[in-house]
DNA sequence: CGTGTTGCTGTAACCGCTTTCAGCGACCAT
DNA sequence: ATGGTCGCTGAAAGCGGTTACAGCAACACG
């Protein structure tokens, strides 16, 4: 039995029609009488025919799938961002291919040959240097996912100034001083405004610059990590705003373990609401971000850019602050929604 | 400026050679004397020549990727999978594609268009039924990972008896009564081996059987749910053993924040031992499983098979009990580390 | 009846690469 | 001098689709 797949021309053969009918009933384009319509799809079924890839991608110059690249894929938050992207790629019948280089040498070497497999990419913010992400963004339509935007790569970010929001919170309305950051504002542009937000409230609210931040990575064991550097000393932080939900659910875990008490003894915010943030005890203040929303918006935007130049477009989604009782609150309070500008 | 990509034939036009020379310099294969390659390569640098990958595709029949298929992709266990897994394809210059199904309606159909475009499918178990992983099976080579072999399909796994190693501990050593397990049996194979071992220890133990198992998905947000649903009553458990680490952390949280001392009042334990495991305070015991290594073994196996039908065959990965102090040990004890059995 | 339309179909030229096979000097052994 | 390798090169035939273009019959219109 070696029959291997049948192609169009074959298919075209036992039909008794010419490839380009086949073609046009297999893909439902052109203009095909009933009957032939009906001859055809009865061999194509017969034989099980089904075009092939490669074939139609060499013909069509298109590949047909689109990439993600990241520094890791820990976390719910990158699960959510791939969750929203492989939907909307799905939609238009993308597959998705998916590079976690863990800051591997040689990433770069690595994304480049992706990019000749894929029509676009998205890049996630600190994973290429921009002088890498240049040279990508030269061979396919490429998208920032959280990070800057550059010369010709439109950016999908969130706003990160609402963590200044709740920095003002917690120092004007809690009235907390010495206020400590976890998260290594060099690791990603999410991070750096995030931690440029945290400054600048403590500026606007006239109170003495914050120590220098606390530099790990983004992960519950980094936020454990911080626990035994920032909890442990004689002048432990009144509060802690860390620079996502991971870290400061590590931290938490880390301070109750230590008996302290939160927000009591210290208190402590994220960013994210990722659904463990709503579920431990205390309930962790935080900012929240539409992380499924910012998948789904990156591929939008790649897969529309895909047709023509478009408006090359940057679009930032809107946070809104959740304050729980992590940071002292007693009643839970959202502030009021904001629309999505983009 | 119109000027696309340069082809083969572009180049070898300007080399004045003929596009099988510029092929066999490209792709380095056949003989080339020194001096034409040396021409030839020059005018790939000048005009900065890449092969297209669908010419090549189609013409080697190959795609160049490979897949994997998950149901879901939270937490640090699938993020290691990828990782071990994505490693090995790098090597042999194979992108891989990622679909999580998260049990989405018309799951299966965007399998079969995924296979349509790999070389080969790793597909996690408990993602597919038996039915759609054998019709994906005979499109494209295909292996299950976590999960239980069939007929051509190879499947690669984990010892997941170790659980009935650490059930027995509980029993015997500890002198436990009342366990519980977490996790649901008819969610992934591997819960389902589990559950059995975590049966058997019962049995060869010669105690009670245990209770039903609470069915509860694999994310730490279910094991918080399920300190509620076992910690609130009056009969407590004395020990919980949960399906995977993830869980276990989610129920220490619970329990933790519900004033419970652990393992005082409630014993705990994992399947993973992902690193938050001996970060948390009590440590977590639990079983050790090569998660990276299972990855990377299945992508060996794909892309072994890939070339022919070599042996197909199962590999199952050895695990180790680790005893921390959430079952109630004082002193760490890793059981003496068992061969690789393949 | 001549002349457009309209609707459908087929031929053949790509898409960009790999690879077989034949050809051609140069070199060696007879 | 002759036949037989050996090393290198190029022409051309795929790989499996899509699609521009031409052709043809049927039909409507003046």
């Amino acid at each position: 039995m070696g029959n291997r797949r049948p192609t169009v021309r074959e298919i075209a053969k036992i039909a008794q029609v010419s490839v380009a009918t086949v073609s046009r009933v297999s893909r439902g384009t052109g203009q095909v009488s009933p009957e032939m319509r009906e001859r055809v799809l009865r061999v194509i079924e017969e034989y099980g025919y089904r075009p092939s890839q490669m074939g139609r991608a060499l013909a069509e110059q298109k590949h047909g799938s689109v990439a993600m690249v990241f520094p890791g894929l820990a976390g719910p938050y990158f699960s959510e961002l791939i969750q929203g992207f492989e939907s909307e790629a799905m939609a238009v019948g993308a597959s998705v291919h998916i590079l976690a280089t863990h800051h591997r040498a040689g990433a770069g070497e690595q994304v480049l040959t992706m990019a000749e497999r894929v029509d676009g990419m998205a890049v996630h913010g600190g994973t290429l240097s921009d002088d890498a992400l240049r040279r990508v963004a030269e061979r396919v339509p490429v998208v920032t996912l959280a990070g800057r935007s550059m010369d010709g790569v439109p950016a999908v970010r969130a706003d990160n100034t609402t963590i200044g929001e709740l920095t003002r919170h917690l120092l004007l309305d809690h009235g907390y001083r010495r206020l400590a950051f976890v998260g290594n504002p060099d690791g990603s542009p999410d991070v750096t405004e995030r931690w440029e937000a945290f400054k600048a409230a403590h500026r606007a609210a006239k109170v003495s610059a914050p120590r220098e931040p606390l530099r790990l990575g983004l992960q519950q064991s980094d936020g454990v990590i911080a626990a035994g550097e920032l909890l442990e000393g004689r002048r432990r932080p009144r509060a802690v705003v860390c620079a996502n939900d991971e870290t400061a659910l590590g931290l938490l875990i880390g301070a109750l373990g230590r008996g302290l008490s939160v927000p009591a003894d210290v208190a402590i915010t994220g960013f994210d609401d990722v659904p463990m943030a709503s579920l431990v005890q205390p309930r962790l203040t935080t900012v929240r971000q539409p992380i499924r929303e910012l998948g789904a918006t990156t591929a939008r935007l790649l897969i529309s850019g895909l047709g023509g130049p478009g408006a090359v477009m940057d679009a930032v989604l809107a946070t809104e602050p959740v304050l729980r009782e992590s940071c002292g609150c007693t009643t839970t309070r959202r502030s009021e929604s904001k629309g999505e500008r983009t």
